[in-house]
DNA sequence: TTGTACGCGTTATCAC
DNA sequence: GTGATAACGCGTACAA
């Protein structure tokens, strides 16, 4: 194996000047320069990242931990926030949590490790029961909700006004009985319950009384529990004539099981997701949405994560938080 | 920061002992051993992994690039390679090639620089000619085509027996006039063009002439062209009876292309793809598809690099090569 | 502008 | 069963 010290005595330098070289670091000869260069080249020497991150104290990526990367939602989030670290020359390696607690709390030991040099969580699994565990000591943003009051850097989703304005654009669009389908998984504030609020402030703001029999319950945001759920909605013979979704996920299950009861959407009842995952737009029919600008929100946990690499040692200020402006998109699941 | 020396130093022991217990090995005194365990908990100690590392040799992750993790194929199989890699400790980090070739050789150049300790790539630009790039000195897999001949270990699909399975099937179903949606990029073997082979090779065995006008190309292998290609085909006034996509997410914009233009599915059309992707069974209508054991793949692959980063350094024996099975997966896209 | 000396935290070797 | 010592390869004071 190659190491700085053989480069050196090639070029006839000391270890320190090919550093200097490697570094791009100012102060060296432009003929030294070349010298180096060439003697890198020619012996095909390769730094060796594991000395440099024990030096330095750096690792030179960042962990990623999400539910399940195979979910549009999730994978369209990463590919974002690769591209958004790339730009600040780190490397994302992706914990799955499995949306769960447990998941959750491992991917926060991991970082602990010093895997990372910091670690941006989408939150599910936990709730604000939780807030000291997320009192760590190295950088970390929380992608999701607005449930944390620790001092952890959040970057979430306009999650009751993109909720209000879904469910506006169903009643504009001529809906009265709109069905919710959420999936709140206790008493805690998580995002289904956020978007419920918005769905609730929606109903009231137009004098739409809320009917608790159309709050159809599902276990887990997959296309298969939105089958179910509007399946089960379409046999209990309840009239609707919208539906917000809590995700788009959930909303491409739900057409599915509509399609499957033979209701017709968008002239039998208009559905209308959450994300605006790529596929939204593929379906029959498209697929309405609140798109909550993903890249934005990326590029924001990323810029903040490298805020608390670059300070990290210093006292901790306060938390920064940011939240993603949305815009409603109309496609034909609401009429186009 | 504590340091394995503190730990040493709290219980009463040497370093050496410390790192004994860490890595589990025999011969420690239980005893000690407990002694040393309540002074890790008692001071929090973490084991520094660059340290480890460094020493190694090893950093315990690999690499795995794909073209562009958003995309539902790729973040289905990098799930299920992250759960293989779990399996042997091993943490993945994503690298996304866009598809070009020169994403592929930045990946390549990744591993080189040892932040991998190997790396599972999966080749859409590159070809035959780049044999050579191939020939790297650290474990690496390639998870794509069998187009290289090179002392490489291959995890491949079955695409020639597939697309014929595929083709054949929509002959079963009383085809004739069968399109492909293709997108070769040049003369090389790639995977669009072993495709085309089993297209070419099911038509041939029922007798069906192979015409030209039925070859639908496409530039990249999303939902955007596929939807565009079938309106061209639907447009073009071309007889159609039936089109096999090349993968899953262009069969589903082909899907929507032909929604666009009025042509029923099955009915007037059927359709199918190449990958079984999870949102094909929920599609209106539901995609047809072949699937070939993207879990399978994934759990090959991470064996085959597994078993490489053990014998690192040993003398580089015959290439593996696993091919995947496959089945065919009929849904409503093809008549149910 | 370049070189020397040392430390980062861990583990392998080998002795006891 | 336990410990002393020497690497692993790089970066950084500090000296020259």
């Amino acid at each position: 194996m190659v190491t700085i010290q053989d480069v050196a005595k090639a070029a006839g330098v000391s270890a320190m000047t090919v550093s200097h070289v490697i570094n791009d670091h100012p102060h060296v000869k432009r003929e030294t320069r070349e010298r180096v260069l060439r003697a890198i080249a020619d012996l095909d020497y390769r730094v060796n990242v594991a000395a440099r991150n024990l030096r330095t104290g750096r690792t030179g990526t960042i962990g990623l931990a999400v539910a399940e990367i195979d979910r549009p939602y999730y994978g369209q989030l990463a590919a974002a926030i690769i591209a958004a670290a790339a730009r600040h020359d780190l490397k994302v390696a992706i914990e799955q949590t499995g949306a769960s607690r447990e998941g959750e709390l491992d991917a926060l030991a991991l970082s602990r490790n010093r895997l990372y040099d910091g670690l941006i969580l989408s939150t599910v699994g936990l709730g604000p029961a939780d807030t000291d565990l997320l009192k760590v000591d190295y950088p970390m943003v929380i992608l999701g909700e607005r449930i944390f009051d620790g001092p952890v850097d959040h970057v979430a989703m306009p999650n009751v006004e993109g909720a209000r304005a879904a469910t506006a654009h169903l009643i504009e669009r001529g809906c009265r009985r709109i069905a919710l389908v959420e999936g709140r998984l206790g008493d805690e504030v998580d995002v289904s319950s956020l978007r419920f609020d918005g769905y609730r402030e929606a109903l009231e703001e137009a004098g739409i009384p809320l009917d608790p029999r159309l709050l159809i319950h599902i276990e887990a945001f997959t296309m298969e529990e939105g089958a179910a759920a509007a399946r089960r909605l379409s046999d209990s013979g309840a009239e609707v004539d919208g539906v917000f979704c809590v995700t788009d996920t959930v909303a491409i299950g739900v057409l599915r099981g509509f399609a499957d009861r033979g209701v017709r959407v968008p002239q039998d009842v208009k559905v209308i997701g959450f994300d605006n995952i790529a596929e939204g737009a593929y379906t029959v029919p498209s697929l309405s949405s609140i798109d909550p600008d993903h890249s934005l929100m990326a590029s924001t946990a990323v810029r903040f994560l490298v805020g608390r690499v670059a300070e990290k040692g210093k006292k901790r200020p306060v938390a920064r938080e940011f939240i993603s402006r949305f815009t409603v998109v109309a496609r034909e699941s609401t009429g186009g």
